[in-house]
DNA sequence: AATGAATGAGGATTCATTCAT
DNA sequence: AATGAATGAATCCTCATTCAT
């Protein structure tokens, strides 16, 4: 049968450029199909979500053949889940505290590099809170995908926060981890829907200095 | 030929009352037929977003057939912007700041507020967010509609920034209603995800208190 | 939704006839399209089996587009099993032991009848013995739609066996209306091989006569 | 290109010792696909048929890619008459006569064996009898074997009857040949329905003592 | 002696919608 | 105020087969 991918989620996809130039040249043709379907894909499921992404659409985009597409993957559940598997590093790179002078100039450091990787990669998040909003149970690895990555984000939302913040109890980290990361959704959607008018930016930096003065302040002995 | 309902915004859909008074039992079969169709409606399009919800499963739920869906409404798009249409007065209704003590009291009970609404009634943000995330012009009323609402929304916010804290100048006071927004949109989506781990009310009250501070940061003179 | 003929398997499908003529005259053109899909799905189960019937053959030959089909039937199994459950009628009426002089004469007629019956309308027997070589649980109401008839033929068998020799212990009945029903299907298999070479009749009369003296036998006290 | 076999009738597939002596161990490994193959399609077959015998699900099967049981045959239509000609030597060898003492308990004794056999490798006589039933003229290879062999059988069949009846007319020993064929296939497909509850070997000498005994009749001068 | 990749045709089924009644 | 019946286009996916390696 077809050799149907399992989800490696921690093959940072970053290789390929080496793979392509060493010896299975020609031979990894199928590599490179691949990739064409899964650039088709992720332009069409992020216009039109899980149901509006039809494997006829994909197929005219990439141009290999539906039947192709079942080849590499074994349905469009698992495509999906590929597409959101691929943008996994691009977006999960960026989680990274910068070095930086003060905690509070890192932290608002780090808010500008996500507001700006909002405007550049934007795919991962929005297909995933695509799937996020749908309730049913199927297409189960798709959103399963989403899922993990988000968590591990929100883990090194809440070490930045201990990191900077350290005097910081556990819930109270936890309670301005899903803060933190809930205004940056929101943030993503803001810019989606006001376009140019949302200076994504400077939200960001609001947002990373407002996070931080609540931290200070929840880390205070005295107060509610 | 069929009499198809335009949006109209306005009419918060319990007026419907004198109508029944007016034309006698005669139309009111036909009332409960489109009650059953869109609450049928509601139920598929929150679990599968525009392109999942098919007639047929509309049928089915409701237990008519498609094609009296099609007498009471024009077409799919017609039907999923009426249903929205329905949640907007069950929505709306909490955006009135109530009566309170001082500013920053006021600001969180609204906070409050909302938090729970969010919990009893997520319909009507889940499918807005559902087709504002979707890129293409599809579904054209349907959207328009959400877009309106929230429109309004904001300028609520604005207004209740504006009157808690007078001293606000205008850019700040969009900005600031913008991120109220957003965060409000993602600790709905946060919800979502978390499930019972998440505790809603918590978070918005932090949410209140952080906007408040920023907020008087930023009418405040002197600062970054 | 569609209206899906729920299988009644007692419905000797005669009484059409006086439907068409009475009331629902051009209303009833559903119940036209129905068997003219009946039709088209015997001829092409027939000739190719269960998995060689496809809808798009169907369609064809029925003049009808496949999505009407799926209006009339839920899906490719209860279409054959509605095929199945259409020839019943036919085929169980013919299982009745004619009037006659001795049993010998008799039990020689039924024979005679059903070799006749086997040449004229033998769709019934030739699918469900298809549909029973093949192994596999799925096509569920098709394959039991078939068995309930056969068992059905099998009891009329053994009251007739009773009948005409009426000293027959009740494990021998078993066995011999296994063997009488076995081997009229062979001989319709047999029929279906040697073409114009079988003599059908002469072969079920020569079954009656060996199936009436093993039954004289078997009722006889000494002997294995 | 391929070296694909064509259905030599009478290599009853068990003589490849020799040829693996005379080109050594290199064939083996493809003589073990093609092993492989063929027992996952006898599998397949005979649940589903010809039609649905798919590449696809006996390359599952057997562990081997779809292009690699192309190497092995021309086409679905040669595979299957490759399984069918597997069974064949198995099969053939039982329609021998055994040695014994008077011709009825040497008849009784073929019966009994060929029960026993229908119990042990009933592929064969499924998957044909499959074939048989279907009207239209594919698979042309394989329909073609099993009638050679069933053919065969019959040639068995009508000489063990002159070698028990001598005297038996030439008529008749078609007629009963035929009969007692008829008769074995649909014990099978009996057994087939009735599972457990079905005693095939009693029925076989039921079939066996009947059989005799309408030979015996239809031997003698005097009779209807 | 294989096999990874590809492919066009066709598989069943569902889609949104219409129309006569 | 409905609804039974129909329908063409689209859905996802599997088919048998081929070919370069």
């Amino acid at each position: 049968m077809s050799r149907v991918s399992q989800p490696t989620l921690c093959r940072p996809e970053g290789k390929s450029v080496d793979e392509q130039r060493t010896s299975r040249k020609r031979r990894a043709n199928g590599e490179e199909s691949r990739r064409r379907i899964l650039d088709a894909a992720v332009e069409v499921a992020v216009e039109r979500g899980y149901d509006g992404t039809s494997i006829a659409l994909v197929s005219k985009k990439s141009g290999l053949p539906a039947s192709s597409i079942y080849w590499h993957f074994k349905d469009k559940d698992e495509l999906i889940a590929a597409v959101i598997e691929r943008s996994f590093g691009t977006w999960l790179a960026l989680w990274v505290l910068p070095e930086g002078d003060g905690p509070r100039e890192r932290f608002s450091a780090l808010a500008t590099l996500i507001g700006k990787a909002l405007l550049d990669s934007p795919d991962f998040l929005r297909l995933g809170l695509m799937l996020t909003l749908e309730r049913r149970p199927v297409e189960a690895s798709a959103r399963r995908m989403f899922l993990q990555v988000r968590e591990q984000a929100c883990r090194q939302v809440a070490a930045t926060l201990r990191e900077v913040v350290p005097e910081l109890p556990d819930e109270s980290v936890a309670l301005l981890t899903t803060y933190a990361m809930a205004a940056a959704d929101g943030l993503f959607i803001a810019k989606e829907i006001g376009g140019d008018s949302v200076d994504l930016v400077a939200l960001f930096e609001l947002h990373a200095h407002s996070l931080y003065d609540t931290a200070v302040r929840l880390s205070a002995p005295g107060r509610p």
